[in-house]
DNA sequence: TTGAAAGCGCTAACAT
DNA sequence: ATGTTAGCGCTTTCAA
């Protein structure tokens, strides 16, 4: 390893010499500057970030704790954290917690040791206690992102969920559907919870009853969403829903492929739209109808939060941001198309 | 922060008796250290990573460093080696370089400045000279996985393409199909090109004729799948493929929306396999005939062969290691269905 | 404009 | 069985 010591004596000057080279600082004879940097990248030295952060008791680094590392949702979202922070001098650890709650834990407790600057958590479930219970975690700036927990006020970035799910219902209740089938995740976790609200107040607001044998909760996996649909079209006693409006992508691809099984044309013989907005639309057709992209938003404003309260001196109240996203009109609604 | 002095003030005993009572010294009697570790987990104790890494020149961390977060393919190797290297009590530091080269030199040098104890490299691209120009890289082991670079020997975990290749057209050739569609990935890099050598060398096996005019090398994404799709099928001169076999699963996924959107049964009117073994599968009917899965057998041998490398004190040559896999019958290739 | 020395938190020799 | 001390590589007073 390249040690400040061995730039110092290749140069002739001493360490600190070189160190004021390499943070620009005022005090050094540009030519002195010149010769050293000259060196320094002859030899690919970058200072070591043990010693370095444990000197400034800085890291300039931020940790990113997330379930699960395949979740497209959250990649892009760590994308836009990254660019974010990587343009601000920082650099982004990530860490997936495989839906453990030990491993979250696990998780927060390796990054505290780490001494990084902050962290943004996506957090599972929706108990929330644990996380004041994390010895030294207060110290550390925390923003959560995409799911609400139980406990105090906290650091979040969320989906307006209710609203969002009031629009694509609102679209679909505008095709003149008045049996539409709501599949979606666990009722426990917020955003499941806030979408099936927002379902609910569309529908009272076009005055119509809202029948619970519509809806399905399930997880939010594919064969959920090819289950759940199934189920929801053989039920007996009820009619037939016309429309469905899945929770996300993976019960959108089970409901796609229950849809297709059973010889139904979307959006002919039932319309369909869906949150979220995968890349994995292109090969869908027809071209579901769904939201907007959020990821970027989201990431953006949980980097932005983070920073904030790294670069504030004395602790701020904990603040919530929404994030909105519009409709994005496909084919399977019953409308003509786009592009 | 917690430091070793306020558990040592605490408990009254010096820094290295807690030291001790922490690392399960045998010198330290047991009562001592039973009231240590009481006050060590009261406390959320865990000593400063910094500190530990710039006194023993050891960080117990990797590197793993991607082309991008979003890709499935490289999320779940990402979770094999981190739970291979969890239990061996090592954290592992996820990068992704949205594949640019500048990005993932970046990246490189970030790790060395952390000197983490080694780096896996999902690299891009086929040119490898750079990796030798990195300074201080040669002191840090190195692993190379899916993709082999010009220059000198390496470490690398591979998949067997050509094998691989070879077990899919093999099958399909068995269906009794002689004009078969090849569509895959630049042939630049070495997982493209050795995939349609399999190929190639499967028709010559069949003594059936190589036709150019059969074959498309696209990017890898789910569009280029598309278009090479309807390319494939409408151009004029050359018969019709009876079968197509794709490169990966944005290849096959853009190749069901333009097969469907012909109207062409899946495999009634063409027979359809590919690379790959997706979780999305689930959503795909027909039930695509594809490889086996390997991203966990990738990623645990690149972790095992990142550690012998890390464990062993003197220079080992390079080794390579290959990743064969085995065919999964689907219901899309005219067998009769799986499961 | 440059250099010397102290100390961040931890561990391994070396005492006791 | 327990304590003292030096030093990992770096930055920051302070002095020259």
């Amino acid at each position: 390893m390249t040690r400040l010591e061995d730039i110092a004596r290749e140069t002739g000057f001493s360490i600190k010499t070189v160190s004021r080279a390499i943070h620009n600082h005022p005090d050094i004879k540009r030519e002195t500057k010149e010769l050293i940097m000259e060196v320094v990248r002859k030899r690919g030295f970058t200072p070591n970030w043990a010693a370095q952060s444990l000197r400034n008791q800085k890291t300039n680094t931020i940790g990113y704790i997330i379930p699960n590392i395949t979740n497209g949702f959250f990649g892009e979202i760590g994308i836009a954290i990254d660019a974010f922070f990587r343009a601000k001098g920082y650099s982004t650890l990530i860490c997936f917690t495989s839906d453990s709650r030990e491993n979250e834990i696990e998780s927060i407790r390796s990054l505290l040791a780490k001494n990084i600057d902050g962290i943004i958590l996506a957090p599972i479930g929706n108990q929330g206690e644990y996380i004041d219970q994390i010895p030294n975690l207060d110290d550390t700036p925390l923003v959560l992102i995409d799911n609400r927990l139980s406990g105090p006020a906290r650091n979040y970035v969320l989906q307006d969920n209710e609203g969002n799910s009031r629009r694509l219902a609102e679209h679909i209740l505008g095709h003149g559907h008045t049996q539409i089938g709501f599949i979606t995740g666990p009722l426990e976790e917020s955003s499941s919870r806030e979408r099936l609200n927002g379902f609910r107040d569309a529908l009272e607001e076009a005055r119509l009853s809202f029948d619970e044998s519509l809806v399905r909760s399930v997880d939010w996996e594919i064969h959920s969403g090819y289950e759940a649909t199934k189920d929801l079209l053989d039920q007996k006693g009820s009619s037939r829903p016309t429309a469905i409006i899945y929770g996300n992508t993976q019960l959108l691809l089970g409901g796609y492929k229950a849809l297709r099984e059973k010889g139904l044309s979307i959006p002919g013989d039932i319309a369909v739209a869906s949150f979220e907005h995968p890349d994995i639309i292109d090969a869908l057709s027809p071209c579901p109808t769904t939201l907007e992209k959020v990821e970027a938003r989201i990431g953006q404003a949980a980097a932005e939060m983070l920073l904030s309260i790294i670069e504030s001196k004395e602790k701020m109240p904990p603040r919530e941001v929404y994030i909105p996203s519009q409709l994005v009109i496909g084919e399977s609604c019953g409308c003509s198309g786009r592009r």
